[in-house]
DNA sequence: CATTGCTTTAGAATAGTTCTAATTCCCACT
DNA sequence: AGTGGGAATTAGAACTATTCTAAAGCAATG
């Protein structure tokens, strides 16, 4: 009954918070997700998890994605019709989306303009969340946060 | 040679300037578009259609949605993965998604607003077009514009 | 009134995702 | 340690929304 064996992350912890477990696939998933944060499909997800876990299904990994987004560990990401992308950056934050290159990436979102653009709701209305998407040409600006 | 029988409303006009042809699909379809601006989805419209144009197909709905869009005579919105929606209102607006009704409203989008969140993009992204979505629950405010 | 090209149509095909049913795994309890 | 039960995984079928394809229709032009 060691406790060297538990993974001890924050993983597992909001995983048993929400009353589910910790497995090899969810924490390799969500590992994939942290390491290259470039807002992969599941098929993507489930290229780059194959090499540690040769066995695992398409369908595992669209049901540890949503696992992992019901915990709030990771956000989902629509653009169009296009895939489900996925994103495991949980700070308030757009999305820009590159119509050339396909690429998405993260624009920080200050508090004061989400009070701004939440205030723009007429009485009444109580919006749980908002979402941004800007569509566009991302320039050559020296660097970008390509998450 | 008369004139009488030309449609000369915008739709037409603005079909024409794309190099493309008024036809009665096209006409009725963005007619239902208009009369009703509860964002239908494809479906809904090839439904509502049908009463006029009982021998019009799915696809010339898709087809003919395409081409008004193309026209920028009304705009294309997705929420999540569900299916597109339709939507005649052509003023800078955002979009509000009850999540119990599924129903969708539209929220003015004053000037100003858009150029604050456009003034949150780093230096060398360059949008074209910016989308706002709200999700949460649209209260009894004694009257809504249900577009 | 023939030609050319846009438009419509029905149905097949596609992409992404979800569902189903069977198995496997893990934990709790004896 | 053995077992019962619920959770998780799996493969493949099914599903949904949309696009594609090929054929037929129609409208303007010369």
């Amino acid at each position: 009954m060691s406790t060297a064996t538990l993974p001890n992350d924050s993983l597992s912890q909001r995983l048993a918070d929400s009353g589910l477990r910790s497995t090899p696939q969810r924490e390799v998933i969500y590992g994939v997700l942290l390491k290259k944060r470039d807002h992969p499909t599941a098929d993507e997800v489930f290229a780059r998890v194959k090499s540690e876990l040769p066995t695992i299904s398409l369908a595992t990994v669209y049901n540890c994605l949503e696992t992992l987004a019901q915990c709030s560990l990771i956000r989902v990401v629509n653009f169009e019709r296009g895939p489900t992308r996925y994103c495991p950056n949980l700070h308030p934050h757009a999305h820009f989306h590159d119509e050339q290159t396909g690429e998405t990436y993260d624009i920080d979102l200050p508090p004061a303009l989400l009070d701004q653009v939440n205030s723009v709701l007429p009485s009444g209305y109580d919006a749980k969340s908002v979402e941004i998407i800007f569509r566009g040409k991302a320039g050559n600006s020296s660097e970008h946060a390509r998450t």
